[in-house]
DNA sequence: TATATTATTGCATATTTATACACTGTTTTC
DNA sequence: GAAAACAGTGTATAAATATGCAATAATATA
């Protein structure tokens, strides 16, 4: 069984080099003597559960889920900086006020940071509630979120 | 701007159901009203950092990489059990006897499980060595490797 | 050992995805 | 306000990927 040892390096290789394709993999195997089609190929990167993330270049390549956590977060922030018109607060309620049609997207963000004292938020077409459990805790969460817009 | 409208909905979309192919989230989105290319969503998909993940079925569907997380242990379990077949150990190393050529992926696995007390793994082709830092936590650390592969 | 079962792979190809290019609408700059 | 720069999208298609099927290898079973 030699599937392993071939899984192996090619989890060796997507963490090396810059594999944009499963023909680039099956073709850097090649020349490492270990011979297989981008059909097996395939099939390895089901199992393995690689993922096409994007390089620093903004092209596709291979990578694992592990490697590519902190773009979780990159997502969001984008979407913040991008959609994001002003943030205020009335008592333990952050409203956030977002270009049209962007409250509900920047409302799964908030809810992914996970931020501590926030209770929920709900958002409309262009504005989102942040519900706050403590008033004291307020100012921190607007600064929180004015960071991730800087 | 009504992109992040659109980008809202695929989030939800990939939520609540079984979307295998970016056709498919066009039409659906279609059927809502939202009129998209298939170039579109591959984009949104790009930007959202979206990737295809093993259904239960076993097919490729839509998801994030949150909802995936679980899957990364999944993985190694999933090695482990078609390639181990010993575990023992000699003083503070556990000895992994594996399948011929799986000792490498193995030893990547053991790596990432960052099980406790344990100081590194080296790996040849059909056994790993572990390093266990203390005597005392050999026993459980086999145990804790067992309960994985059953 | 012979037979049956299961796993792994290549080949060929259908399916799916990414992208160059052109067009349109929006925003910025002077 | 006109011109320039930019963002978003569709069309068409090239590029990349997944998979049915058949062959072979590995493993289990009698």
């Amino acid at each position: 069984m030699k599937k392993y040892a071939r899984q192996s390096k090619i989890l060796e290789l997507i963490n090396e080099r810059e594999i944009e394709t499963q023909e680039d993999l099956a073709s850097t195997l090649k020349g490492m003597g270990i011979n297989v089609t981008q059909a097996t190929i395939s099939r390895d990167i089901k199992e393995l559960r690689l993922i096409k993330v994007t390089s620093n270049t903004g092209k596709y390549k291979y990578g694992t889920i592990e490697e590519s956590q902190n773009s979780i977060s990159d997502r969001l922030v984008r979407i913040f900086k991008n959609s994001i018109i002003s943030i205020d607060a009335s008592m333990n309620i952050v409203v956030i006020r977002t270009i049209p049609g962007a409250a509900q997207i920047c409302g799964s963000a908030i809810d992914s940071l996970q931020i501590p004292d926030v209770g929920g938020t709900i958002a409309g077409d262009d504005t989102v509630f942040v519900a706050v459990r403590k008033l004291e805790s307020v100012d921190d969460i607007i600064n929180n979120l004015y960071a991730l817009i800087n």
